[in-house]
This record gives structure tokens, C-alpha cells and sequence, in this order.
DNA sequence: TAAATAAACTCGTCTCACGAGCATAATAAC
DNA sequence: GTTATTATGCTCGTGAGACGAGTTTATTTA
């Protein structure tokens, strides 16, 4: 009865040397353990063991032009451990695999009618069905994106999909019974940013997106900062706006209320929009062809977005802010407005010494995908703590 | 030339049992083995090796009156390393050691008169310096916390002290030259909240302080998260108060200015006060004592302070809520309209599914010098990482 | 074709943790 | 007071991982 914690030691290298590649994608064997200060001796052996386990492989590089032997590249082993990505949101669904290195494979995007849960889950637990049989054990978990409020397996509530308590751990039993992780995309977004997208590095970044409402998530060290419940990053209804304003969520004065398509069609006297992402589409089109009245309108809501952002900054001292959806257009269009607001917001020695900067999303409409594919694959290399790599 | 990933290997399971030994205090040999799942020869194994580079001892445990052969309790060697503390406050300095398991030795309180940096550090570098003497190597680190503004070694600002740029990399020359670490008196209380205090064991948690404005951290598995330049959890200037109010931070509207005496004195119509930390004790002392114009100021400020808790509750999604300062005071005196205010302004399922609790600090006036020690221990049990922790 | 260079492989050695068996220190039962 | 019971600590042979010196291999340059 050998306990956890030798297992454990015993495959610290090897998970050190899979993670780095993993992390580094297109890294030399070479490179790798110079990072991580491995003879060359040891780097064979753990690769032995890697290989021999089916979780790293090796390709040929592409010449580099220097002298000496190339070095091999660390690729995802072509037998090895895959993960399914499903991305949900109000009208579409999407299934992909990730391997380790967390590229996604490419795959078509489904509409789907906003139907009760059930009709949309059975499709997608198909879609995972044929994953299942595609690549039997190799599918070793399944990573899931939705648009809404996530408790553990069950989406506690999607606004824009009119779900209540959806629990989706029928999901792992599609895919073969593996663990499972379901994420807000907005959260998983955030992450994919700080893992492979604009925030890499940072050691704290906070990723804001604004499609009906604020969704976000901080970052530490690359890793979601989702409080107790799961629920942190609801930035949204932090009372930066109106306090006389009554918010849907049951508070007063939320942020969300000033910045989102809501917001323009109050500035611009227009009732509340049926869809108001769309509807912030046209105004922010409109004001991009020097439309007025909606140049005003997103003036408004940029100016409103970059007083919370500066905010935002005080409380949280992120080393860089990344945003996504309206945010990015708002900054297209009105960057000098956020950035005055923001300024005007932080405190006096933060606009001396220099505020972080505030840049779009570099993955895009990826980012949940990638997100969940990093989420899924963190909790496969987990597991592997307790399983045997060992030598043949 | 042995690399350090060997090292930082070979060691691991030393460290392993040296960091349990540390956070849990007066754990025995037998339940540490246990929760690390080592076997009783590996404990003894290294225990031997922990003896014999000076790091733990044991000694004889109180009898349990239960069967079998009592096991020992991990302590600081005698011999081991030492950390020394520094607390600076507005109006004294305590300089005191702290071992592996991070009690504080006692130590007196010295007063000072708030003069320039140099005659501080002064009296502060020879108190340290006397440890030196007394100790030798066994001071591995210095602990300091500061009552301000912090970025690396450098207290950048401290407003009570009225101090500005002030270096503070000679207290380590003074103890030695070890290994020095600084940090703002409130992040670091809240550190030694999440580790030895009220909010012990939460993923999440929140500290706040509210003295002249408002200090607190936010803590993710009891590390706080200090931001890109270090200056984070300057939760005060978030802009929950009134928006036409200029802070002298230079932002408008922050929350601090509808929290501490200053807000206290506008309430019952006063210029403001030259302590408003003074002048709260005193409306405090008013309103516990039934004064109505004090108890409807005390009853203001708390009603600002809930409304910001909710916000952040909202925002952060702690596990619990510490607070320390006039945070205390409001809860006591005026708990109800604290909660109350939080309430309304968390978001409705919030409110539904249970708010998390709002408690006093269990640390009190200690927990900047104990988070202080903390920081410093850290850094030494970080540092083990390349010694030698070998056999004999 | 040979020299130079960089990387991968081989193999003897070291250290760590394991675990089975034995020794020890306390309480409980008689 | 003596013996059984129980939990713990110690000893020691074993296996695994990483090291590093030396060797082999793959590529570029002369």
C-alpha cells in the first residue's frame, strides 16, 4: 500500500517537464530542460518514462540553421491524453478536442433554437458520444464553457438562455464517465487570456467583457480568482452607476447598467432594446460613421465603463486590464474617453507612476474554447499525480 | 555543480513536514505523518534530517490519557532559525522574534516622536542590531510592517508618519545583512488573519481596516494578492460614496470619506477633526453611552461601510469578511444597519443563498506584526529550498 | 571529407521514501 | 504489581529518480 505523497514525489519531474510543455508549446526538448535545470541525462530518462506513459511525444524540428545536433520538439504524444471542449452560448453550441499543448482542433459551430435544456444537451452529449468512440480512453475529460452563473456541475443561471439549474453532469457520462469542468466563459475566457492570449505573464490581470452586462474575472498568477461560491467577478454590480437606478439583479446603482446597450438607448431616448447587444452593434456602427446622437450615446457608456475601470484599478492593481466584446469596440471608438475616465478615477500617485494598460483580446470569440480546453487539461495533469509514470 | 531542481526535489519532503510543523503549531510527530501520508520510517527519517540541520525539534508530549505510546510534538529547534519583526506604527516600534510556528516572543512597546525617518530607524536598526548579537546566524530574515504605502524595500508613503520615499534596506544590513521583507501593515494583519486568525481555512477572504480611511487585502488561499506594483486593496478609493466629494487621494467620491471620523464630524455638523481616528473613539464612546446625534453618525457611517461591504461582496465573493479597526466598533454598535446595508446591496440570489460572514479581527492589535512574521518565515522556509537538508 | 558544435544516450552512483519487522512507552485489565 | 493492549518510533533492505562524466549521434562550417 504505497501512499500518495511517494507517488506523488516520485513523478514531480516528469509532471514538471510535461506541464513546461504544455505550457511552452513548439519548446525543444533541449530548451526545456535548460528551464528547468535538467541534465541532459535526466531529460532523457523522463522523456523515456513520458513516451513510455503515452503523454509527450517528440517531432522532428524544423531545421534551425545553427550548428550542432537539433534538438527535438515536445509535441502531445500522438496516442495520448485528449480533452473535449464544449463551448455553449445563447444560439450556438460547439464540440472540439484539445491535447496537451491546448490547441484546439477545429470544428463546426451548431445553432441551436434556445430550446429547453434538454433538446440542446442531447445533442451536444451526442457530439460527445462520438468523441467517446472516436478516441476511447484517450479522452481522459471534458471542459465546458456556458454563459451564466456556475455552482460545481450545474449552471445555476443563464439570463440569455432562460436556464435555471441546468445540471450538465450528464455531460461526463457522454464522454465515458470522466471528470468534468464547467466554467463561466467570461471566467474561462479570462484565463485563456492570461495563459495564451494578451495577460500572459501578468501576475495579476483583470479581464473585462461587456456583452448585456459586465462579466469578468481576475487573475492571479494566471489562475481565476472565483471566491467561495464561484461566484466572483461579477464586477457588473458593483454600484459605480446611478444609485437611484433598480438593477435587475436586485441591487441599485450597478455598473452593467451604464455601459451596455441599455445605456444607449437611454441616452438616446429610445425604450429598452429587445436584444441589446445588437442594438449596441448599430449604435456603435452609427457612430463609427459619425452618427451625433450616437457618437454621444457611446461617449456616455465609455466614459461610464472607464470611471469603473479606474476603479477597478485602485482596488485590484492589475498589471494589465484585457477586454472583450463591447469593450473592445468601445475602446476602437472611444478610447480617449476611457482612458480620461480612467484617469480621472485612479488615484493621483497611480496616474503618476503610470496606469496598467488597457488592451483588447488578442484570442477573441476563442477565448471560452480555449479556456475550458486549459481548465479540462489542468485537471488531467492533476490526475496524473496519482497514477504511475514509471520507467517501461 | 549540482543543479537546483535536484536539490529543490531531494528536500521536498523535509520541507514538506517543516511548513505542516509551522502551520499548525503543537501538531505531534504521528498526526503530521498522517495528514502527509508518510510512513512512520519516513517520519523518522526525516526528523533525523530536520534535528540535525538545526530546523525542528521535539519534545515530550502533555500526556493525551489515551492509549499507546504518546507521540512527540514538532517544535523550532532550539538552535533554528529566528525571524526578527519590526512593527512601526504612527507612535511606537516593537522590534521581537518569531521561530518556525510563528509565535511572537513578547516584547516592549517603545514610543516615538514621530520625527524624521533617520531618527526612527535609528533607535529600530540598533534594536535589531542587539538581536544580531544575541542571536548570531541563527536571524535568518527580517519582517517589517509599516504603516503605509509600500513598493519592494521602499516605504513610498506614509501619511501618518508623514514620511515619503523612505528606504528601509538598512534594518537588514543592521540585522546582518539577511533577507528582508516589507509590507503594508493592513495587508499583512489581513495575512495573519487568513493564517492564524478569524478567516483560518477560507479560500477566500476579505480584510478590512478602517482607521483614517480604509486599508484591507483580499486573500486567495491565504496569500494576499498585492497587485502588480504591490499596491493593491486600496479598497477605500473605490468611488461608493458621494460622487461630488473630492478625496485627497484625487479621485472623487471615495468610500473612505463616508466611513471613518472625518465623516463622523460632517455628520454632526464639525470642521474636521485633526485625529479623526481620535474623534471616532470619542462619537463612538458617545453613542454606546445613548447619545442620539452620536448614534445617528455612527449609524451613517455604518450604513456607508455595509453598503461598500456589499458592493465588494459582489465584486469578490469572499468566504468570510474580517474587520478590524472602527470596523469593529460599527459592528458592535451598530451591527444591525451594517447587515442590513449589505444586504441591499448584494446581488438578490446573493442575499437568497446566504451572505458570508462578517466578523472581528481575532487577532486584534497583533496581527500586523504576526502577518510580519509570517512574511518573513515564508521567506526563510522558501530559502531552505536550495540548502542542503541532507543526512548528517 | 574532416572539424566543430550541440544535443541525446549509457551507466555507475547517490539520496530519498517505502514498508516490514522489531523495540519502546504509555494505558487498561487483572 | 504484573501482564495485555495499543500507538508510536527505529532499523534496515529495497526500489526509483536524478545526477554527471563519458560516449555517441546529427547537423553545420571549413
Amino acid at each position: 500500500m504505497t501512499t500518495m505523497r511517494a507517488e506523488a514525489l516520485r513523478v514531480q519531474g516528469a509532471l514538471a517537464l510535461l506541464r513546461h510543455a504544455h505550457e511552452h508549446p513548439g519548446v525543444t526538448r533541449a530548451e526545456a530542460a535548460a528551464s528547468l535545470g535538467l541534465s541532459s541525462g535526466s531529460a532523457t530518462e523522463i522523456m523515456g518514462r513520458l513516451r513510455a506513459a503515452r503523454l509527450l511525444g517528440e517531432r522532428a524540428p524544423a531545421p534551425t540553421g545553427g550548428r550542432g545536433r537539433p534538438s527535438t520538439v515536445l509535441v502531445a504524444h500522438p496516442e495520448g491524453p485528449l480533452v473535449a471542449v464544449v463551448e455553449l452560448t445563447h444560439a450556438t453550441w460547439t464540440v472540439t478536442t484539445a491535447a496537451i499543448g491546448g490547441e484546439l482542433a477545429p470544428a463546426p459551430e451548431h445553432r441551436h433554437r434556445g430550446g429547453p435544456p434538454g433538446e440542446v444537451l442531447a445533442e451536444v452529449g451526442a457530439a460527445l458520444a462520438g468523441l467517446r468512440a472516436r478516441h476511447g480512453d484517450r479522452l481522459a475529460a471534458v471542459g465546458v464553457a456556458v454563459p451564466g452563473t456556475v455552482r460545481g456541475h450545474t449552471l445555476a443561471q443563464a439570463a440569455t438562455l432562460r436556464w435555471r439549474d441546468v445540471d450538465l453532469s450528464g455531460l461526463a457520462a457522454s464522454a465515458g464517465g470522466v471528470p468534468l469542468t464547467v466554467g463561466n466563459d467570461a471566467s474561462l475566457a479570462g484565463v485563456a487570456e492570461a495563459l495564451r492570449g494578451a495577460a500572459r505573464g501578468a501576475a495579476v490581470a483583470l479581464y473585462l467583457t461587456v456583452e448585456v452586462g459586465i462579466g469578468g474575472v481576475l487573475l492571479v498568477g494566471g489562475a481565476p480568482v472565483l471566491g467561495a461560491t464561484g461566484a466572483g467577478g461579477e464586477f457588473g454590480h458593483v454600484p459605480f452607476g446611478d444609485p437611484g437606478r433598480r438593477c435587475p439583479c436586485g441591487a441599485t446603482g450597478c455598473w452593467d447598467l451604464m455601459v451596455d446597450g441599455r445605456a444607449m438607448a437611454r441616452s438616446l431616448g429610445r425604450a429598452e432594446p429587445e436584444d441589446p447587444r445588437a442594438f449596441a452593434g448599430e449604435v456603435l456602427a452609427a457612430a463609427r460613421a459619425g452618427d451625433g446622437p450616437a457618437r454621444a450615446a457611446v461617449t456616455a457608456a465609455a466614459d461610464a465603463f472607464g470611471r469603473g475601470l479606474g476603479a477597478l484599478i485602485n482596488a485590484l492593481d492589475p498589471a494589465v486590464v484585457t477586454l472583450a466584446g463591447l469593450g473592445v469596440d468601445l475602446l476602437e471608438v472611444a478610447g480617449d474617453t476611457v482612458v480620461a475616465a480612467v484617469h480621472r478615477a485612479a488615484m493621483a500617485w497611480r496616474r503618476r507612476d503610470g496606469l496598467p494598460p488597457i488592451v483588447p483580446t488578442r484570442l477573441g470569440s476563442r477565448g471560452p474554447a480555449i479556456g475550458a480546453a486549459e481548465a479540462a487539461l489542468a485537471a488531467v495533469l492533476a490526475d496524473l499525480t496519482r497514477e504511475r509514470v514509471t520507467r517501461r
